[in-house]
DNA sequence: GTATTTGCAAATGATTTGCAGTGCT
DNA sequence: AGCACTGCAAATCATTTGCAAATAC
């Protein structure tokens, strides 16, 4: 229900296939089309991707969710939500949110973007998670 | 002469392709294999697509160039630089960098990452750039 | 001379589109 | 009811692969 709220706040139709994803992304956080796929198609075996790629695309038009892209590796779709950078481990490949004020870190990185209105930005930290550094 | 041996440094022959695709990228500073390809072909008739990303991924794989990319758009590469950020203007689509120092940033950044160990950080900053501005 | 690289053509993968039918509001 | 959405199949665009001929060292 909240989610159906959600699409509709974006002046988006809440149908079944639009809220599946909703809720899957909330849930796993960052995904692939493929993955998303994989996991709607077992609830909801009739999905098409091309559904998917469309609704991806009407979310990001109204802003409801974000592309991430990372060098080296697929494509995937979040949630917007407050900003934040992504730090990626190598090894395993996990993908994780640390919190972010974007203003500040303009401010305090030592960025010099005379001229720039910056409305956006976005970070991926590359490195090996804590787990994987143990082995 | 200069790039034939960056590419030797890097165990890499150094072929007239290679060196093309060098020289362009150090001029361009970023660009996509679709641009890199229309402009090397006048030059360079006979290279082919293929040619162009093998040589991509061979240069990756020993870190002489990198992949940028950038959310809602396609896919560029650049020669391997100091540690730099990346602004873009989502009106006319220029790409800029501005030098970051990548440990300083992280420590007064205020990030949370504990318990990685990062070794890159990707960071596009989008805005409108000065001259869009005024228009 | 030998191992790498090139370029072609074909294969694969990712994303988009047209259109007829269906479903939300 | 009316317009937006779905799902299929086909189209398009991006990237990769196999292989024989050419080239760097």
């Amino acid at each position: 229900m909240k989610h159906e709220n959600l699409l509709k706040q974006h002046r988006l139709k809440a149908t079944p296939q639009r809220i599946a994803i909703i809720e899957l992304m909330q849930h796993a956080g960052h995904i692939s089309i493929e993955d998303l796929y994989d996991v709607i198609r077992k609830k909801f075996a009739s999905i098409s991707l091309a559904t998917l790629y469309k609704n991806i695309h009407s979310m990001m038009d109204v802003s409801l969710i974000r592309e991430v892209k990372i060098p080296g590796h697929k494509t995937k779709y979040e949630i917007e939500k407050s900003s934040h950078a992504h730090v990626m481990c190598k090894q395993c490949g996990e993908l994780k949110d640390i919190p972010v004020d974007p203003a500040s870190l303009l401010q305090t990185g030592g960025f010099d973007i005379s001229g720039y209105k910056a409305d956006d930005v976005s970070i991926v930290i590359s490195g090996i998670c804590s787990d994987c550094q143990q082995k």
